[in-house]
DNA sequence: GGTCAAAACGGACTGCGGTCCGCTTCTATT
DNA sequence: AATAGAAGCGGACCGCAGTCCGTTTTGACC
């Protein structure tokens, strides 16, 4: 439209030129309907370029990759995840005993998976660092501080790998998608095994 | 070389042309030679076809697609890993205590990892029908079985699936090769892991 | 308004996995 | 040995993710 102000009016992080602020918020539109359309997996690259009448280096240029347009796409959700079981209301918030906070953790994750899976699995970068990217480690930190609240002093950060690895979406997705397996029923499996290691310590 | 019959040695599931059984050796040799050049990530269909001096048809004609490739040249490790689970002697083979093979199918399998993880990684098919490959099925049954006689009567089924995740490729290679876990405290873990579990029930 | 360097743009290009289809080679049969 | 058709072959071809680089846009400074 017209220019406000020759002073930027969120500086620092906020220096994003006119036009690359106008495509990112185009090629995010665009990405949200064709997702819409076709499915997470069913977006390609040069269809978003395409829909959001841009060039493809374009495309790249912002998000680096194709799953690096995933995590974009992702992180509000993941953003307002995080907030709630950092210091939303218990349990599964701070507040309730950790057990109590283990099992609200894996519950809420189940159900985010079902409902932004997919999305999560185009998201996955390949290989190596898939484990590494923030929102992971930032889970693993959480279940590594809840284990030790609740007394398991043996190896907690391996033991947070491994139930971070139960929760990993492409499993859940499959039981659910491919196994017919309820919902419920993850939940339940994920509460009788948090219990059992964190009763055992 | 010569033709000994004209009736095939092997009949059945030996029904191979010889043109196609010499190329099949010849990809299966040109594969594992640039595996040892490139590494499993290094290998691409278009150089193995060259390598192997076919065209790129015929080795998708015979394993499919680069997955199909990967556990082809697995199938033997593969083969005997399952042999030794089976029929093999205790405590991995019949014979032990269930939670005694569980601790030591958790070993041997991490240490199996370790040795053919990268073709292991190269063999996932992508997406949902990963986790349905034969081999995949088998390891997932033995764990229910092992779990079901050790008195693990809470869903075995899922139990068992989140142990499989537990023990993926993918993580014990990126524990190990990233974050410098040393084996011995990989196989401790899951000792842990999973003596609680059956203790627990 | 005019200037200019830095930032962003865009589409041709590469390399890959995977497919297709006309051609060649094999083998069972006579 | 001749034959026929099934099995196998091979490389041109496709769609995709990701890169490169000459061109265009932007906005701070005059």
């Amino acid at each position: 439209m017209c220019r406000v102000s020759l002073i930027p009016i969120r500086p620092g992080v906020e220096s994003e030129r006119r036009d690359a602020a106008r495509n990112r918020e185009l090629l995010l539109r665009a990405a949200r309907e064709l997702i819409e359309e076709c499915g997470a997996d069913g977006l390609t690259m040069g269809t978003l370029a395409q829909r959001a009448g841009v060039g493809k280096g374009t495309v790249f240029r912002r998000f680096g990759s194709r799953a690096g347009l995933m995590m974009t796409l992702l992180s509000d959700a993941e953003a307002a995840f995080q907030g709630r079981f950092m210091f939303g209301p218990p349990p599964l918030g701070p507040g309730a005993a950790p057990l109590e906070r283990l099992i609200a953790f894996g519950e809420e994750r189940i159900a985010w998976v079902l409902e932004f899976g997919e999305l999560a699995r185009a998201a996955d970068v390949s290989a190596y660092n898939r484990f590494d990217v923030p929102a992971a480690v930032l889970w693993h930190r959480h279940l590594e501080m809840l284990l030790r609240e609740a007394g398991v002093t043996a190896d907690p950060w391996l033991m947070a790998t491994s139930l971070s690895a139960v929760l990993e979406p492409e499993r859940i997705l499959h039981a659910v998608r491919v196994h017919q397996v309820a919902p419920e029923r993850l939940a339940a499996s994920w509460r009788e095994l948090v219990s059992r290691v964190v009763r055992g310590a």
